[in-house]
DNA sequence: GAGTTTGAAACT
DNA sequence: CAGTTTCAAACTC
């Protein structure tokens, strides 16, 4: 709605205009964009103007000095472009004027810069002018803004490229500002910048711009070999927006043109930095996501209507770059997955996607980290079909729920971005399914029965199709709040759901990694696993000892009164999970392990024997080793906890993940847990309540709590390290693919942050280079919770 | 499929 | 921290 109208107004008012500028028109009948100028028209067109003004006021002032000035200008005006602009269109949302003038100096730095190369550096340009001629005569071009003279000159070319990259530019962040987005629009505007650079990078498309573009892409590389040339790409970027982050996920953009990627690397830093500002603002920020929506629609239907293919494949590969980082992570950890697990996960929807990521990354071999890193929600996991598993398995890993898991994710993610760009394929697949949920294949074995009802769903409905599990329905949570089920799984929503106004898509992303900080604020083990069934331990262990889901949630236990904790309603009941110490329950009849008044009472005793231990159990494991504890804690408890599963082998739990789910329906029977240990005496159950205590107490929460701490702290680290990556991947695994992993109990987790920790992981692990993981420790993507 | 029940999540 | 409201799943019909 707004668009058409936008776009009327836009049309309008840039005809004015347009007859006020010649050069205006020019563009505007170049401008292959023109499509999102119907969005961001009448911002982009008063940035335009302004654009123009300031840029012949300073070009004119000083034609001479301006070459010396320019220089300096340029290079001061890129980096601090980059910083203000950086600053104002990530931090400040509601700073558009800033934004705004930010992006003015930068497309005047840019101009002059640009002008200014093509003089000295570019001769290239057509025209090869002098120094000193190109000064002046670039700002009579841009003055007189004659289409044909910009034509004819490289400068004029140039200038023009530029201007419409700056308008664009400007037409984005008027339009984050406007639409108080500003990251979507960044992360959109990064896109288009990008392509643009990408274009010029990729020698520039076969479009009427590739001849004006050369110039400026001649320019860039040029330049980018030279410091000030990196500079130079730096602000262009940055004054495109965040392509470099992007580009430099993109290895095969990147590959293509080295001045790329030294620019990258170079604006990755800045990227890096100013993602933590964007980071904190995105977590305040919830309605970005519909801007960044809207104006991804934008981006898109502006690549429709764009007729350079090629631009439109550029934008829509970043695009699908980034939410392919998830993919690609899954992807990866899917095929380690496929290597190491019994069990072949076909990508199915990401086949596609996941060669070409691996074209793209052929070095590469996926880290199991990687794999572990992307954490999809196990949950997710286990609905989706096997087939689908691919894409989430790395996902699933992400048991990593803490907010560090989300930081590092979210860093990953921008870092995965970057490199993810290869798989761009995978991107359109996620866009088209928009189904990251479909993704997650999920090993129903595992999850299915025993725990969410959301595998349950998914079985149900899908059996294993996986692709059909129903998912949530919700329709005033937009699918952000812990109600979603996906959401709370950490999987995006797709088709099966039949959500209503859903946020929790990849397109969305940035609002659904912000308000999932924002959560984790709250309750920093709000995504952790409700029920954690741990059978992975051991592999775990080994791989995540921070991950090692303790249920937080069943920590907190259940508060159920008319059911008895025989229902679904009961998260212990649902997970499969006898209910513990923590749990409030009245008449708890969970058959999987009450906690009876009885045996709480005796036990509070024990309890209390048992926090002491616990604690002094979970403070020797980790004082010893997070994984060595986790394995105990996990193997023990859980074991005896969960009645159902038998005691296996790592390795055979994880093939068996029916185990658990067969366990549900016997449960009540099967069950050792409950019953008969407890109908047997108070003791047993009081043992058994320590077990479970102190599985879910003191090695969930310590676990947990633990892990969340140090993801917290060592946040970063955790994204640069493989460390996080292991730690979010071992739930992962044991869960997701691995045929060890795959044990019998896999993690209930409901909740599993799959989004970050896909990206972060993805990134990181799967496509990350050397110096994209470097990147991608600082990425500025990250949502630095704080 | 619609309506009710339920308990967690969110809010105050 | 406790109480209340909101929410969507689970359940029933």
């Amino acid at each position: 709605m707004d668009t058409p109208d936008r776009a009327a107004a836009a049309s309008a008012s840039a005809s004015t205009k347009a007859e006020d500028s010649p050069l205006f028109s020019f563009i505007d009948s170049l401008s292959p964009i023109e499509p999102l100028k119907s969005a961001y028209s009448t911002s982009s067109i008063q940035a335009y103007q302004s654009l123009n003004i300031t840029s012949i006021s300073s070009i004119f002032t000083s034609p001479h000095d301006n070459v010396h000035k320019e220089s300096k200008l340029q290079k001061r005006s890129f980096a601090e472009f980059s910083e203000s602009e950086v600053c104002a269109g990530e931090s400040d949302k509601n700073k558009p004027s800033k934004s705004s003038n930010a992006v003015r100096f930068a497309c005047i730095s840019t101009l002059t810069g640009e002008t200014h190369k093509t003089a000295s550096s570019v001769s290239e340009g057509s025209v090869g002018l002098p120094e000193g001629p190109s000064d002046l005569p670039q700002p009579g071009q841009f003055d007189a803004g004659s289409p044909d003279h910009n034509k004819t000159l490289c400068h004029g070319v140039r200038s023009d490229l530029k201007q419409e990259k700056c308008r664009k530019l400007q037409a984005l962040q008027t339009a984050k500002n406007t639409s108080e987005k500003r990251k979507c629009l960044f992360s959109t505007e990064v896109k288009l910048d990008g392509c643009q650079t990408e274009k010029h990078n990729d020698e520039i498309l076969t479009c009427e711009w590739d001849g004006l573009i050369c110039a400026p892409s001649a320019e860039l590389i040029a330049y980018d070999e030279d410091h000030k040339g990196v500079q130079l790409a730096v602000s262009n970027a940055e004054s495109c927006g965040f392509l470099l982050s992007k580009l430099t996920g993109d290895g095969d953009m990147s590959d293509r043109t080295h001045p790329s990627s030294s620019t990258q690397t170079y604006y990755r830093e800045l990227i890096m930095e100013e993602d933590q500002t964007e980071n904190a603002e995105l977590i305040q920020d919830g309605e970005k996501n519909i801007s960044s929506e809207e104006i991804q629609d934008n981006l898109y239907e502006a690549n429709g209507c764009i007729p350079i293919g090629y631009k439109v494949e550029t934008q829509q590969q970043r695009g699908m770059r980034r939410r392919c980082l998830v993919f690609e992570a899954a992807g990866y950890s899917n095929r380690i997955m496929q290597k190491e697990s019994a069990m072949d996960l076909s990508v199915s929807t990401c086949k596609g996607k996941i060669p070409v990521q691996n074209l793209s990354n052929p070095g590469k071999t996926p880290s199991p980290r990687v794999l572990r890193g992307i954490g999809l929600h196990l949950n997710a996991l286990a609905l989706t079909p096997k087939d689908k598993v691919v894409c989430q398995d790395p996902m699933a890993s992400s048991l990593v729920s803490s907010s560090t898991t989300q930081q590092e994710a979210h860093g990953k993610l921008s870092a995965g971005e970057n490199f993810v760009n290869p798989g761009g394929e995978l991107l359109e697949l996620q866009m088209d399914d928009d189904c990251p949920a479909g993704v997650f294949l999920g090993n129903d074995h595992n999850s299915s029965q025993s725990n969410s009802p959301q595998k349950k769903r998914c079985r149900t409905d899908n059996g294993d199709d996986g692709e059909a599990c129903k998912r949530c329905s919700c329709k005033k949570s937009k699918c952000l709040k812990l109600y979603c089920e996906c959401f709370a799984a950490g999987v995006y929503c797709c088709e099966p759901c039949s959500c209503q106004g859903c946020l929790n898509k990849p397109i969305h992303e940035e609002i659904v990694l912000s308000t999932r900080k924002q959560i984790e604020f709250r309750n920093p083990l709000a995504f952790a696993p409700k029920v954690i069934r741990m059978s992975d331990a051991g592999q775990d262990t080994g791989e995540d000892p921070n991950s090692t889901p303790a249920s937080a949630r069943h920590k907190r236990g259940c508060n159920c009164k008319k059911s008895s904790c025989l229902k679904k309603y009961c998260e212990c009941y649902q997970g499969g999970v006898g209910c513990s110490s923590n749990c409030r329950c009245d008449s708890c009849k969970n058959t999987f392990g009450k906690r009876d008044a009885a045996v709480s009472t005796e036990t509070e005793e024990m309890k209390e024997m048992k926090q002491g231990e616990d604690e002094e159990n979970a403070g020797k494991e980790k004082e010893n080793d997070l994984h060595k504890a986790n394995v105990q804690i996990e193997d023990h408890p859980f074991l005896e906890l969960v009645p159902i599963t038998p005691p296996f082998d790592v390795s055979s739990l994880l093939l068996k993940p029916p185990n658990f789910s067969s366990a549900k329906p016997p449960r009540p029977t099967k069950p050792r847990t409950g019953n008969s240990s407890r109908s047997s005496s108070k003791a047993p159950e009081a043992v058994r309540s320590r077990k479970l205590s102190k599985v879910t107490d003191s090695g969930l929460d310590e676990e947990m709590p633990g892990i969340l701490r140090e993801d917290a702290s060592s946040g970063n680290c955790a994204k640069t390290s493989s460390p996080n990556g292991k730690r979010v991947s071992p739930p992962h695994n044991a869960l997701s693919v691995s045929p060890s992993r795959k044990g019998g109990r896999k993690l209930i987790l409901k909740s599993i942050p799959s989004f970050p920790s896909l990206l972060g992981d993805t990134s990181s692990g799967s496509s990350m280079n050397n110096s994209e993981s470097a990147f991608s420790t600082t990425s500025p993507l990250a949502l630095g919770p704080s």
